[in-house]
RNA sequence: GCACUCUUAGCUCAGUUGGCUAGAGCGCUCCCUUCACACGGGAGAGGUCGCAGGUUCGAGUCCUGCAGAGUGCACCA
């Protein structure tokens, strides 16, 4: 026996050199494991893509969850005999990454990225991305996650950036990328547009005023936006102003002056609410855009991209509106346009959930995907979407799930995609960074270029927006397989057999998938979805910098090792619900991973000389019936990962390994052992080889360190590392 | 406002399609350094499974209502 088992088991001793030896085997590769003769050529496939983490991230609980789930799914579908591939890699997430550099430049420099060209800004970018890289990836390795390294990709990389770039294309010739003006989510802070999802609502309670408007009282919680209105909306029905006409001018005094205002009947008016009236603000509202667009009315810009009042606000222009509003509202009462004021009004305000700022909603020209407009089905692997049929971007995504080509677990989440989609807009594409994939768009003119290659001829000016990063991670099983070529990889490993990721991000990064993938490639970028909670601290609560309470992984594993951690974010945690975590938690399972350790110390140093054969014809009754019970719960387990119910298979393969192999099975052998009928102890050291060869293989998926340093020291193995080890059901069953 | 989730031991949570005396981790009490393991072992305290109905031979598990907590979504100025 080992020396080693004579200690406790040490994980930071150990997994940095199981983690090295894995990945020196070369069997994170599938291509491997066929040369190698461990799987079969034509062996059943299963792939994933890592959700790739933030280049200049650091590996947090969320990540660790992740990695946890995935690593467990890999490890049993290779041990199980398939082809198994998952893929690694990192996500530029543009805006995010560039307002790090921004701020980091501007802490040591005092320099804008205004005071860099655009190239030698992207030249620090870039180079800082790839300084922080390789932190991410050594931390991702921390967890075991055995990634097939050969096939790393990154968003912004060239073949990335080629997928990208071929994408729009495709989608701008099939009419279903356009640019317009339209009201999008404008950012004053960081300077760019941002997509509906990335908007979060805060609720605030402010001052609501009730302001004479001619004839009317109007409601509004922002008075500084009021100085351009000169359309009076109410409902046709509300019977208050039938006297008024659609159409009807009329003089008011407003803030500065008298102006002319028209009159509009519209049913998107709520006669319950505040007066039953009120005037729009089309430039800085979304609603009010919509009824401008409705009856044609001008739309007037009356607050600037930085935030500042235009010079239609008078004497206020040029003031931030933080600092204009009280002063505006000192001069309301002044005129006594003031009526009434309720103190405590609570609504929500939009904010760039990104760490940016409030959201000003503006109007302006960008880049969107268009979301409702039909078009003829291309080739179509899809079920339930033939080629040719007419469909929409939501019809694919839609389809997709209603026809269950994928399916999602839990279930719950796609009454939730559904809902999402049912109200979604045209996606707004075009961010105003430099950091990103380049809009493929050249202009000359009145002229205008969509292409993979920049256009021939002098005078070209390229689109200066990026891409909103989801558009490049919606390509994300299609750009890692080798999309757009046709390669073997594709064909082989395409779709994906699970997508495993946060319910967090079900609408910014699963439904696009869904959405690119099957309109580029017509067929589902994945055949399952399965959400993982969120990890909160041991209260419940989010992990913030603010509050505090944020665990740090990497000391969790340095402290309690990388096994000891994947129990504790997999035992107790079903899919969908959230994970709390708590360092106490994974001290106890660290007390698991050595308690298996002294399992094998028992049985190496009671079976030496014995041999793994499995004569079963020669066992006693008992250990046969021990060895049935066994693998009957292994065939539980196997069942359960099957399903996907990884909390339900750890937790009876911890109960078994303690509570019966340990609390039983060991403490009833060593009298057995001991004892002077040599076929009864012959019998029974074979049943402890073999249950414990069992159980390692079964454990190995959640506890793969631990198990695979004591398979170093079996002298059973059949195979040089249990990584590639047979799963133990399927093995006995040949044999008997 | 709409939808969803949660409410099980002191704390944090499991309990997969309804089925034997309801479980885990941590904590608590008492005992044991017995030859795998004190990162251990033994014994034990502790639960009307939110509340009220219903379906069923049988419900923590399904249905209805109520209460509390939380999350997502929404164009109520």
């Amino acid at each position: 026996m080992d020396e080693k088992f004579l200690k406790p088991y040490n994980p930071a001793a150990t997994e940095d050199a199981r983690y090295a030896a894995w990945e020196a085997s070369g069997y994170f590769t599938p291509e491997q494991l066929v040369a190698d003769g461990i799987v079969a050529p034509n062996a059943p496939v299963f792939s994933m893509v890592l959700p790739p983490p933030n280049v200049t991230g650091t590996l947090h609980t969320g990540h660790a969850a992740m990695l946890a789930v995935e690593d467990i799914l890999a490890r049993f579908h290779r041990m199980r005999g398939c082809r198994t591939l998952w893929i690694p890699g990192t996500d530029s997430a543009a805006l995010a990454t560039q307002t790090k550099v921004e701020s980091l430049i501007y802490k040591k420099e005092k320099r804008t990225r205004y005071d860099f060209t655009r190239e030698d800004f992207l030249a620090r970018v870039n180079q800082f991305a790839k300084e922080s890289e390789r932190t991410i990836l050594n931390q991702v390795k921390k967890m075991g996650s055995s990634l097939d390294w050969s096939r790393y990709a990154f968003t912004l990389d060239e073949r990335r950036y080629r997928a990208v770039t071929e994408a729009f294309v495709r989608m701008y010739e099939a009419g279903l990328i356009y640019r317009g003006h339209r009201i999008v989510n404008w950012d004053p802070k960081m300077q760019t547009t941002v997509s509906d999802d990335e908007v979060a609502y805060v609720e605030e309670t402010t001052p609501f005023y009730y302001l004479r408007y001619g004839p009317f009282t109007i409601g509004t919680a922002r008075p500084e936006t009021k100085f351009g209105d000169k359309y009076v909306v109410m409902h046709p029905d509300d019977a208050r102003y039938a006297q008024y006409q659609h159409g009807q001018k009329i003089t008011v005094e407003w803030i500065n002056g008298t102006v002319e205002a028209t009159i509009i009947k519209d049913a998107a008016i709520d006669p319950e609410f505040g007066t039953g009236v009120m005037t729009i603000t089309p430039w800085h509202d979304a609603v009010d855009f919509a009824i401008a667009e409705r009856h044609g009315l001008d739309k007037e810009q009356i607050i600037d991209e930085q935030g500042k009042l235009l010079p239609v606000a008078g004497e206020f222009a040029g003031m931030h509106i933080q600092k204009a509003r009280p002063r505006i509202v000192e001069k309301l009462k002044e005129k006594g346009l003031v009526v009434r004021v309720d103190e405590r009004y609570t609504h929500r305000i939009a904010t760039n959930s990104r760490g940016g700022g409030i959201i000003e909603p503006q109007i302006k020209e960008q880049w969107f995907v268009a979301v409702n407009k039909e078009f003829p089905m291309p080739p179509s692997r899809f079920s339930t979407l033939k080629e040719g049929a007419p469909v929409t971007l939501k019809t694919i995504m839609r389809e997709a799930v209603a026809s269950g080509d994928i399916r999602i677990m839990p279930s719950r989440f796609e009454k939730i995609y559904f809902r999402w989609i049912d109200q979604l807009h045209d996606w707004c594409i075009s961010r105003q960074i430099w950091y990103g994939h380049r809009i493929p768009v050249w202009y000359r003119g009145e002229e205008r270029y969509c292409g993979v290659t920049p256009p021939e001829g002098e005078g070209w000016e390229q689109d200066p927006d990026t891409l909103d990063t989801w558009f490049s991670s919606g390509l994300w099983t299609l750009s890692t397989l080798g999309w757009p070529e046709e390669t073997e990889d594709l064909a082989t490993y395409h779709p994906t057999s699970v997508l495993e990721t946060g319910y967090d991000i079900l609408f910014f990064w699963v439904a696009r998938m869904i959405l690119m993938t099957g309109f580029l490639h017509g067929e589902p970028p994945f055949r399952a979805v399965y959400l993982h909670g969120m990890v909160r601290d041991e209260k419940g609560r989010k992990m913030s910098k603010s509050l505090g309470n944020i665990i740090d992984p990497l000391d969790l594993i340095q402290k309690y090792g990388a096994d000891a951690l994947r129990l504790a974010l997999i035992i107790g945690a079903a899919a969908g619900n959230d994970i709390k975590l708590s360092e106490e938690r994974v001290r106890g399972y660290k007390h698991f991973a050595n308690k298996l350790w002294n399992i094998a110390r028992f049985v190496l140093s009671r079976t030496e000389g014995v041999s793994l054969e499995r004569d079963f014809a020669a066992w006693q009754e008992e250990d046969r019936a021990l060895i049935a019970a066994r693998d009957a719960l292994l065939e539980e387990v196997t069942e359960d990962l099957t399903h996907f119910r990884l909390h339900l298979a750890a937790d009876k393969l911890y109960h078994y390994v303690w509570d019966v192999f340990a609390a039983q099975i060991i403490e009833e052998s060593k009298p057995i052992l001991e004892g002077a009928d040599r076929a009864a102890a012959a019998s029974r050291a074979q049943l402890l080889l073999h249950t414990l060869d069992a159980l390692l293989r079964a454990l190995h998926p959640f506890v793969p360190f631990v198990t695979e340093e004591i398979w170093q020291s079996w002298p059973h193995r059949d195979r040089p590392l249990l990584m590639v080890a047979r799963w133990p059901i399927g093995t006995d069953r040949r044999e008997k």
